[in-house]
DNA sequence: CTCTTGTTCAACCAATGGGTTGACAAACCG
DNA sequence: CGGTTTGTCAACCCATTGGTTGAACAAGAG
């Protein structure tokens, strides 16, 4: 459990369950055994589901009488859009400078030589 | 593998290689031996880890010689920064009406009654 | 056709992950 | 105090994953 942060927030999100936890606690926050609910898994199971959000920092847990109401944290996000809009972008512009560069060819020079059944 | 589109994306880029590999395709394509060079693995984990982000996805491959260059595939991103975005906005809204409610309240009501140190 | 290069497939192994049940802790309720 | 509610910890099970080695396949190059 020694992964980096991000490692960590893109693993607790490829769970559909956690995701739609994260979903419900976008509206506010829930004890653990208000978020078992709609599944049909142990209560446990949903400890542990909040321990992996818990640990990538997308959640917070206070207390409050017995119960220990659940808390969205929001800025973890910016860790991952981050890093996705970086090689989005990166890659979206070599996607461009590539038409550019299509654009600019002389007409008779073909990038990549079609099969003209011509033999070589 | 009959997981959804978000989960196998969100999957692939929870390993840090993975996201490595994607870092450098998104500076241009690469053959697989080309991708496995900087790693001390076996080019067969290399081709692994390409299948899983090819079935996110998030990179596709076709063929030059024997050569089978892979290409980084930007739109799937699209598919993370949207759901992202919808829960951080929901959850920073949230976070506001509650500043602004907190804001409107008269001094004398206490949102979480603070322990004030009085009985156990 | 044979050889070489590049890549994938198959079988296997150790570690991890999501689930279970059962016991326990913490804080209120009587 | 003894119970009840709420949640966690521990041990275990089984499927998945990331890695290995070894064989096979695909497509030139001789």
């Amino acid at each position: 459990m020694a992964a980096d942060p991000l490692s960590r927030v893109f693993s607790a999100l490829a769970d559909p369950t956690r995701r739609d936890m994260v979903a419900r606690l976008a509206a506010g926050d829930a004890s653990v055994n208000e978020l078992a609910e709609p599944y049909d898994v142990t209560v446990q199971a949903v400890s542990k589901h909040l321990k992996v959000l818990e640990d990538a920092g997308l959640v917070s847990r206070s207390r409050q009488a017995q119960r220990r109401p659940v808390h969205l944290e929001a800025e973890v996000f910016d860790l991952m859009t981050k890093w996705i809009e970086r090689y989005r972008r990166l890659a979206e512009e070599r996607y461009r400078r590539l038409d550019d560069l299509l654009e600019t060819l002389p007409d008779d020079i073909e990038p990549t030589p079609p099969q003209t059944g011509a033999s070589r």
